[in-house]
DNA sequence: TGTACATCAGTGAACGCGCGTTCACTGATGTAC
DNA sequence: TGTACATCAGTGAACGCGCGTTCACTGATGTAC
């Protein structure tokens, strides 16, 4: 299939697709993602209408597309950020730079973060392809955890008190998961991995209340404000 | 402007109103608000299109009545769930049956979820009338942590070490929010402001999260991973 | 208690609009010989 | 290297649709005398 020389078809191709999807995100900008018209996207792209079913065989597949797309540059984002970080044992300084880079790629793109992660699409059912892209910034995070485990540099958290009894297939999921990538097992203990979902949980309901508005009359300093949790978070989790 | 006897006609305004509404909200299960359609509820009330301009301006002035009906009966139930807790120095139980109370309300209500705490309706500001509603949860999770403190039930949480310095500005306005309100000054720690916050955003992400599917690879027991969250959250917090 | 007028809920037609999708077409690009 | 045919991107008209909102109207309800 891979050929030498594309096709100035082939490149114009490629090309153009970009643009769609580059001109789609725009408008989910200032649209939602229910009220996003292909019309409007093709006359942004210089095109007739008709003409984007050249690319993609309905609005429901463009909107697949932009799901993925927008989840992959969310994770590169964040893997590139962890990676970014040249001691790997500095588990506080993964920790923070992964976090920002979630908070910053949401702040700078708005539209596609509502898309991924603000209320579905109704009558649009994301298929089976989303998911790989969609747990790339989890697994960031929970490699991060293995790897201070690993290194002795965490404490295992306690239960609290109040908390419970019987967890373990409350999280069951989540751990069979970690073992399914085969990270070791290290995740195996559940209360690792019940705090590991809560700090993923609370980054992003932070993420969204700071975007949604409903943090106006309670937050000052939104940067210093997530700064603050996930320093809290991340001692919680035992990694800090 | 208080009448004896309502009219006939005072009276079924007051009944066609809330069967729009009713009407709006159903509508809200299947179809995100951004696509709430007027015409849609009409039909659904029985009434053509142009006779719901008698009860509202327009479709934005809907709704706003959505929101704020959406807000009061959150804070409704969440303030009657903690009502029905008698002994008031119970702040565990408290606290789990306020929580829940969020929790259940979503579940029965996933339309009024959505256009609550989803994402915005593109292009629709809410106007002020909504911020008096919107308030009610975060109220009483902050009676319920004052009164924990008051009745010495409660640990002031230490900030941990990895956590930056100087916080007070980050959560002023959280801290002048409550001082507004008169409830004494005892959450004008801002460590303890800053964990209400930290709560309130963890609980709402986790139900969006929820609500969302972005759990679905990860826990197994909604139920059971609730509270276990919870649990955590309200010993993070210091009041449990 | 009865009449005259004012208020108001609901009707139905109409407005101008944008939408997703289909289809027959034109003309440029690519491929096989 | 040149020609003939196949592929494919983009056009423009058309389809049937639902939308929010306006408007003149009818008939029921309410109010003042």
């Amino acid at each position: 299939m891979e050929q030498k020389a594309k096709t100035a078809r082939q490149r114009a191709r490629e090309e153009i697709t970009e643009e769609i999807l580059a001109a789609a995100r725009a408008r989910l900008t200032s649209q939602g993602p229910g009220e996003l018209s292909l019309r409007a996207v093709a006359r942004d792209v210089g095109m007739v209408s008709s003409a984007v079913y050249r690319y993609f065989a309905s609005r429901d597949e463009l909107l697949t597309a932009l799901l993925i797309e927008g989840y992959d540059s969310l994770g590169a984002s964040v893997e590139e950020a962890d990676r970014s970080v040249t001691d790997r044992a500095d588990i506080s300084g993964r920790w923070s730079v992964a976090c920002r880079a979630i908070r910053s790629w949401s702040i700078d793109h708005p539209g596609d973060y509502a898309l991924l992660y603000g209320s579905p699409v109704p009558g649009y059912a994301a298929p089976q392809d989303t998911i790989g892209p969609a747990t790339r910034v989890i697994s960031v995070l929970i490699a991060t955890v293995i790897d201070a485990h690993r290194t002795g540099a965490a404490r295992i958290p306690s239960a609290p008190p109040a908390a419970p009894h019987g967890m373990e297939s409350t999280v069951a999921a989540a751990m069979d998961f970690v073992k399914s990538r085969d990270e070791s097992a290290l995740l195996s203990d559940a209360e690792i991995a019940m705090r590991t979902i809560m700090a993923w949980t609370t980054i992003f309901g932070t993420i969204s209340f700071e975007l949604f508005g409903h943090l106006v009359g309670s937050v000052s300093d939104y940067d210093a404000y997530f700064d603050q949790m996930i320093a809290r978070v991340g001692h919680d989790l035992g990694i800090l």
